[in-house]
DNA sequence: CTACAATAGCTAATGTGATTAGCTAAAACA
DNA sequence: TGTTTTAGCTAATCACATTAGCTATTGTAG
């Protein structure tokens, strides 16, 4: 006993064992067999149990990301950071598929708290976008369609819900390319 | 007794129970009682249980997705019909919140399945795309970039992730025009 | 070094919901 | 009308989350 665990511990491990059998798998008995402990010991490090546990997990899936995103906007600006960004996210994804899982799936019960959570990540593009001259409104709808771009075509394609044989990398950069096109017609305007 | 269900009339009841509740509300439990049955009972219409209802579930929601949106299309062709398609996504899920999050939820599990569902779905796209003479190629980034976009659009604001007060509908008519210029492109470069 | 306070872990017990087994009566049909 | 099917039921089981209350380790004040 005294197994010496942590709430960071429990959530990596359980944020592991997400990613390896999917986020309805990750249970307290499940989890706690895997630290060594029983599921009641739990309750010493997440009062709130289960619900507890999947917050933190969605909390620290959105700082995760945004640690990754920013280390890979470093030294970029403009298109070039917007796709380094954009890759980072799905990598991010395609390496915690169950992470991701535990970050979306949450959405469904809080929204207070999520909404925290993204925080970061979307500051980080709204800083990025700063580079292009856009008007707040402007910038808003590109951070908006860039999120719900990202969070479906990264969702459809880490479920392989895109049957057809084209390589994936192709149609990602196919619509950043248009994004990024979108954003340059925002200038134009702007400038007028 | 001899309430007169079937598969039917339990999936609308469970389709309705999840928009007003939520997906992860619709248990075997509420549902029968919702239904003036016993939980026991529904395994006569679903030996697979929950699992099953929620196959179903998913099922019924993109057959619905599908019928919208076909009923959305008529009559229009090119931009026109692409936008319908799109409004009608939207306020589908609009509706719809609750069977959304079992169209979605259910990826987690299945994949051959879902591929079907969709299929539907997908092929209207591929439909419209026909009157802009693109590549098979670029259809297919196309469809993909709509459907990343249109799912991860609403899944976000369903959840209420979009927190700045613009109006989604502007960001919504931005990112349309955005992917309707990016097939003019395409055209451009098939053309030459 | 010792007493004691805090706490991480445990066992036992409870609760909720899914699921299974087996019964029964209504409905359908020869 | 007699027989078969089947939708529904009750009782029982299972799985997992959760609660209550105990215990031994740890760490700290004196």
């Amino acid at each position: 006993m005294k197994v010496g665990l942590d709430k960071k511990k429990i959530i990596e491990a359980a944020a592991d064992m997400a990613d390896k059998k999917g986020i309805a798998n990750v249970t307290l008995k499940v989890l706690a067999e895997e630290l060594g402990i029983k599921p009641p010991s739990l309750y010493k490090h997440f009062s709130g149990g289960l619900e507890e546990l999947n917050k933190e997990l969605m909390l620290y899936g959105w700082r995760s990301l945004e640690s990754e995103i920013t280390r890979a906007a470093i030294g970029k600006a403009k298109d070039d950071a917007i796709i380094a960004i954009c890759y980072a996210y799905r990598n991010f994804v395609a390496k915690h598929k169950g992470l991701f899982e535990a970050m979306q799936w949450y959405n469904m019960y809080q929204s207070e708290e999520h909404l925290k959570a993204t925080e970061g990540t979307v500051s980080i593009l709204f800083q990025v976008l700063e580079a292009y001259g856009l008007s707040e409104e402007q910038k808003v709808h590109i951070v908006r369609m860039l999120r719900g771009f990202l969070q479906g075509f990264v969702s459809i394609e880490s479920h392989g819900g895109y049957g057809n044989p084209t390589p994936l990398n192709d149609t990602f950069d196919f619509a950043l390319k248009t994004i990024l096109n979108g954003i340059r017609d925002l200038q134009g305007e702007t400038e007028q």
